[in-house]
DNA sequence: TTGTAGGCGTTATCAA
DNA sequence: TTGATAACGCCTACAA
């Protein structure tokens, strides 16, 4: 059978379809009694409005668009599980529905579905992560004064709404820690040069060296690529130095959870012989062995809150063009020798 | 500047829209050359067709839909990472878009967005995941008559396509593999009862015990939620028995994960004291310390093969109606002695 | 090989 | 307070 469509209401309660839509969308210029009709007779006859139709009459699609940075078999960091999670429940209650998709970071895949999605009106508005320091989608969106929300920033000079979090200072406290507990050949994996977080964070452990006195050297830095297994390799490289580092710290905790694991093949206990740290702070980085000692940053939250700036942004509100820097916050576990350590 | 239609691009050309959307559609009764000047003329002028209109006029959304069984902050599963990178690849190679949502299982907001995308016709199919027994969701699209596929079967007697793990013999051998290692007193941390899931685990539990001629124990059998904290819990509960078990199966690698943290709090090591092995195999699986002994069943393909499915029922394909039963792997670790132990 | 015209299901404008 | 009607942008018989 054919889905019941505001024709079938109409005719139904010998109204016109106009009457039945102003009464369904709540118009005070409807009788109260025929309003109960319709909208009683709308409920028994399962009618709901076509999205396409709906769509092409008021050009919007009440839908955003999220593309995860990955594509492939062995995707599972926790800090997108939660970030996607957020977005999708935040989606839900401003009556929007969240459209995902996956591409490899700066691959033709990832530009034609944006192409797309903005030409097409698939989408209202994007939500971008994952920044890049030269970033074309951030480009490309405000060229296309095409609505979209960030996490974190750019280099370019193109002014659009983010969250970030100063994962710069998150990085300077994390190495004062480590100073504290007598490290002084702290270690450093990092990201992809090109990224945004790389740059911050590579700062911020650069800053926290010298605010310590330490001289920055450059053999005790690698590169990792935010995965496990890129930690790892960075890790066993590090630690395989004549002089290995007393200390390590990833880019973020699935870089320094490869790093644990890299220690533990070299038969180095972590948190006792080797203090390791991360970034994210996820449930999982609780649940290493040991816990892991992280910069937590509230993901869940902030997925919620750029859905809300982007919802507020496409229904043209010119609040939502706020740029919110949020401190990450400091845990101390064993990892890193324990919270008394 | 409002998007560009095709009648921007035939007023261009000259030409009439019905000519304009043959040549783009690649047609075979437009002229070579007419057709080469429209396709440039739609590139240059960047004309992608509205999704709205196309959806209105071809009665269909080229989308499909998935709803993740959760909602709130702390979800991390990596389970489902992997499914959604599966079905967002594959949909993405199908021309097909993916429509997420989140939703607690059998909550009201679960059952509305299942009203929402079906007789709004937002989505032209469904993955659904985590059936259970009596599972009101495929009753709901096999009477709505809505082209939907499942991870896993229910005790409906609806007929409908599905990929299923035959988790059941995946239980057996591993309770196998563990009283080959000399364990009696294997304990079971269970899932929500109305889970299919639960069933099969369980039953294969059972059956693998009176294979071995060991006697059923209820008192060595706990309920957990798929989490790592339900799974801590329950072993908790399980370890402080008079007399404990000596092995935990947990029905996923997090609830395994979270036992196995619930075993070093009691001052056991894993693998040597006690031995503790789940179910799924996700990367994650092969980095908790000590390496998990699981039952790995491969997520990103079946979800790729799932989208497959969907998309060849959407398109009217009855062959598509398959269900197809795979065999789980059993992957010995180090937790529950090694490979060799 | 190209063009005309109708309609997909809504919402919105204007009259009644 | 209600109804007729015109779009929204596209696809596709059918006609030319």
């Amino acid at each position: 059978m054919p889905p019941v469509t505001i024709r079938d209401v109409a005719k139904r309660l010998k109204l016109s379809i106009t009457t039945v839509s102003r009464a369904l969308d709540g118009y005070d210029d409807v009788a109260a009694k025929t309003r109960q009709r319709v909208v009683r007779a709308a409920r028994t006859m399962g009618y709901v409005p076509s999205r396409a139709a709906r769509q092409l009459r008021r050009q919007r699609a009440d839908v955003i668009g999220y593309i995860l940075p990955a594509s492939g078999p062995h995707f599972t960091d926790p800090f997108f599980s939660e970030f996607i999670a957020g977005l999708g429940d935040a989606a839900t209650s401003h009556n929007f529905d969240l459209l995902v998709s996956t591409a490899a970071p700066d691959s033709a895949a990832e530009k034609q579905i944006y192409a797309r999605w903005v030409q097409s009106r698939l989408v209202d508005g994007i939500v971008v992560s994952r920044m890049r320091l030269r970033d074309w989608r951030a480009r490309y969106l405000v060229k296309n004064k095409f609505p979209f929300v960030a996490h974190g920033h750019t280099l370019l000079t193109l002014k659009f709404p983010y969250i970030e979090i100063d994962s710069r200072a998150g990085f300077e406290l994390l190495v004062q820690h480590l100073v504290a507990r007598g490290h002084r050949r702290i270690g450093y994996i990092g990201a992809p040069a090109n990224l945004t977080l790389q740059a911050d964070r590579f700062a911020g452990y650069q800053n926290g060296l010298s605010a310590a006195g330490i001289a920055f050297d450059a053999t005790l830095c690698a590169e990792g690529d935010l995965t496990r297994a890129g930690g790892y390799q960075a890790a066993l490289q590090l630690l395989d130095l004549p002089t290995p580092p007393t200390a390590l710290i990833g880019a973020n905790d699935l870089t320094a959870a490869g790093a644990m694991r890299a220690a533990r093949e070299r038969g180095l206990t972590v948190g006792r012989d080797i203090a390791i740290a991360g970034y994210d702070g996820t449930d999982d980085s609780e649940h290493t062995q040991p816990p892991l000692t992280t910069l937590k940053q509230p993901v869940y939250d902030i997925a919620q809150r750029l859905v809300e700036m982007l919802v507020a942004r496409i229904a043209g509100d010119a609040l939502a063009a706020a740029q919110t820097v949020l401190q990450p916050v400091l845990i101390v576990r064993e990892s890193t020798g324990g919270p008394s350590g």
